[in-house]
DNA sequence: AGTGCGATTGACT
DNA sequence: GTCAATCGCACTA
């Protein structure tokens, strides 16, 4: 078995600094965690943006200790718990004081997968990280990530694609109740990994 | 101090 | 398909 060539880590300017842009643009993108353990990455096949005004955004009620993260300039981890249950793992957008930022929903493992299989409890890849918060556990995230800048040369960061990405498709966001409507989730049409109704997913 | 609510997941009918 | 678990946070008083 021979590695796979390590990705080529992504300069802050190397994205697009507006949210839907980042949103659109991080689908196939790598996202990699360096741990003791090893290399965790996947390739991101879904993304939600949540925009500057958006009232399902964190951001929209001003900014808070818990949302902060969003405010600073682009390309700082924001991680929250949802639901009580599950760690959510952000790309903080636009330029510091503006208040948004780009959800990773799902992603399809690349490297690490056996340890991504030990941090689940469950074997079978589709489960591993087909969703934001099965994403962040295979992946290591929680609280202590956030605010950790993915362009400052940390364990955490982002990596150019590993090879081509497919047809891009948009729907309304997943889960949410404020502006629900507007379509600003984003996946690689017929991927596997990406989490949510097949019907959403054509 | 008490209340209500999620950018979810996994178990179960 | 339905639904409970679980807890940090924002808000009210």
């Amino acid at each position: 078995m021979t590695a796979p060539p390590p990705p080529r880590r992504l300069s802050r300017d190397e994205l697009p600094h507006e949210t839907l842009a980042l949103a659109r643009a991080l689908i196939g993108k790598t996202l990699v965690h360096d741990l003791p353990e090893g290399r965790l990455s996947v390739r991101i096949v879904e993304t939600e943006a949540y925009p500057v005004g958006d009232a399902a955004g964190h951001a929209f009620i001003g900014q808070t200790r818990r949302n902060a993260t969003l405010f600073r300039d682009f390309g700082h981890a924001y991680v929250y718990l949802g639901y009580g249950v599950s760690w959510l793992l952000n790309v903080s957008s636009e330029t510091h004081g503006v208040g948004a930022g780009v959800l990773i929903r799902a992603g399809e493992p690349i490297e690490g997968v056996d340890e991504m299989i030990r941090r689940r409890g469950r074997a079978r890849l589709v489960e591993l990280t087909s969703g934001p918060g099965k994403l962040a556990m295979a992946m290591g995230v929680d609280k202590r990530l956030d605010g950790a800048d993915f362009f400052a040369g940390g364990p955490l960061w982002l990596g150019e694609a590993v090879r081509p990405r497919g047809e891009i498709g948009v729907s309304v966001r997943i889960g949410i109740t404020k502006d629900a409507d507007r379509p600003l989730r984003f996946y690689e049409r017929a991927n596997p990994f990406v989490s949510g109704p097949r019907k959403l997913n054509r």
